[in-house]
DNA sequence: GACAGTGTTGCATTCGATTGCATAAATTAT
DNA sequence: ATAATTTATGCAATCGAATGCAACACTGTC
């Protein structure tokens, strides 16, 4: 539809011009007002507001950032977006994002770091403002390329080499060093251990945590209940059967993260273990799913949400203060025993 | 760094213009040779290509959008970013689209119109070239603020009112059928339902097979077997109860989704429910955990990658033929059972 | 040697909004 | 009433790339 005239361009879409036209003032009154340009009298920026509301105007944003630099766009790289802890983290992100007018294009890393770089050129490519990264592998070399033209980088999760920046981590050490405690208590003394990729500082410290409890406890550590998967169930499974398929078994286990703790039960379950103990589960985070899993006495609740939003403070601080370099944080937040029932199926 | 003064805007990243000068030849040329032109000699593209890449041009893509209008940007909306289910499927869409060159902005509609209508007058702004919305809702009206304005829009998982577009759906009344027959054929007659709401295309969908599978087989339709909750946890909790707390209350159940079966199983871990008889469960969608879900006999696995696959194929075709509203499709993917051993925890 | 035909390249405009600078209008001071 | 100051608005250039049209260079033909 022509609305009298006044929307010149073919797409029928009005822009500033047209409102111009309409009000009887330049474009540049009409930028002023959108952008609450205190020195514009009220009796025109009256005028140019209806008029904006007659031709139902809305700013071309891509002309806007054009100019201004700024796409009011973040950058969100998750290993997988399919998994649950991730995409919590997402949305605490999201919340914070929109309340101040950006938002997030969310990426899948698929857990490669070269899918993880391609997702960065993308961004990069994009002009987003900012990113928050919860890294893949152990190395951020690849994110310097956003730093470099002062794209300010936030991660979350998981520390990396070859790249600075603010970083939200849980206490990873203190947590699975009392979740480990409380299998203690309970008179664990054969602990088998299933962590994650060493290279990953998440998977490390959990395992420092089992480590130093087993120590203070007087424990010892004993190579053949310790065992490194990659945080997926199927590592899960093949480790729990590797543990407790040798003579001695552990009793207990301590898991490093969920889909481990999945896997650990679908061999259990499978095989039909019953054994000549039971065997009781220590593990990381709490899904929605957490307190169905069979084994499980007791796990570490993660502020997954908070993660998120403490990250997106962070980044809007940086992008606002343009401080984009300086007086880099780490911060960690603090994590929480959830106790099941002790339950074994 | 400035590159023996050729790089001429104060962001001191190269121009289309700082490449034309030092390879000698126009702005427009530059252009040509980035844009595969045919009409360009093998010299001049040689020495352009050169200069671009002494400079370490990128094109802008900003700039390149306000002139082209288009911004290889696809919306996608789904009713929660948490659940694997849904980020699934954005996973298909994901991966047609990053091949093609297109990018997604993944949105939370959390489960409200309000929310999900936010998000696409957001995407809208953002000038996508197409979206790929799973409806919170079974209101389709606010959709069309994207096809007014020649955007094309296609739905995945389920269909709504008051807006026309193509649909990828799966076989929800078969798949239903199917999931009860087998129930029954193991001897089951008395059958509690749990659905969605039904307002949703699915949900009652779902329930229209558990219907038509009874009446086949000859078994009376009874109130009060048949509850419909939200599709989350804790109407499977309160719904199973309910059913449960009744005089002869149903015998197996179907449940039309995954997180209402967590909650059902919840409830029957919490309650410790042995009665006289083993509750035995059907229910849709087949994740990572929903082989560990006791009382499980037999599940829907639907598509789920498929269905996005599927959706950015449609959309693509959308947007490179320029057919933005006409033969709109429905396509029914096939969904298949999944048996469990019928284990009974 | 003039002319048509084909293949390359440049000029200048355009996309839509922002903004420094200049100027006009309104207000205050003298 | 006039000068000085403040306030409001417009002009014109700019962001970076794309593209219709014009112009040029070259080859081949008669």
């Amino acid at each position: 539809m022509i609305f009298f005239g006044y929307k010149t361009n073919i797409y029928m879409t009005a822009t500033a011009k047209d409102v111009a036209k309409l009000a009887k003032v330049s474009p540049s009154t009409v930028s002023r007002v959108i952008n609450n340009d205190k020195r514009i009298s009220e009796k025109t920026k009256d005028i140019v507001l209806d008029a904006i509301k007659q031709l139902d105007y809305k700013v071309n944003n891509i002309a806007r950032s054009l100019k201004t630099r700024q796409t009011y766009t973040i950058g969100f790289i998750a290993p997988e977006i399919s998994e649950e802890f991730f995409m919590r983290v997402a949305k605490g992100a999201e919340k914070v994002f929109q309340e101040a007018g950006y938002s997030l294009i969310i990426c899948n890393a698929n857990d490669s770091l070269d899918e993880e770089t391609a997702r960065i050129k993308l961004l990069h490519e994009k002009q987003i403002d900012g990113a928050i990264i919860i890294p893949s592998t152990h190395d951020g070399s690849a994110y310097n390329m956003l730093l470099n033209d002062d794209i300010p980088v936030v991660l979350a999760d998981r520390k990396v080499e070859n790249f600075q920046a603010d970083t939200i981590l849980v206490d990873n050490v203190n947590a699975s060093y009392a979740a480990v405690e409380h299998l203690i208590n309970n008179g664990a003394r054969r602990i088998g251990f299933i962590g994650g990729k060493r290279t990953l500082s998440n998977a490390q410290e959990r395992y420092d945590g089992y480590i130093r409890a087993l120590g203070d406890y007087n424990l010892s550590i004993e190579e053949k209940y310790i065992r490194f998967g990659d945080f997926h169930i199927k590592s899960g499974f093949d480790l729990t059967k590797k543990l407790l398929e040798q003579k001695e078994p552990p009793t207990h286990l301590f898991i490093s993260n969920y889909y481990m703790h999945i896997g650990a039960v679908k061999y259990l379950i499978e095989t039909e273990k019953t054994a000549p103990f039971s065997i009781s589960i220590a593990s990381f985070d709490d899904m929605q799913m957490s307190a169905l899993l069979g084994h499980a006495s007791v796990t570490v609740q993660q502020p997954v949400v908070e993660i998120g939003e403490k990250a997106a403070k962070l980044l809007l601080g940086r992008i606002q203060s343009r401080n984009i370099r300086e007086d880099f944080q780490t911060y960690r937040l603090k994590s929480r025993l959830i106790y099941y029932k002790g339950k074994v199926f």
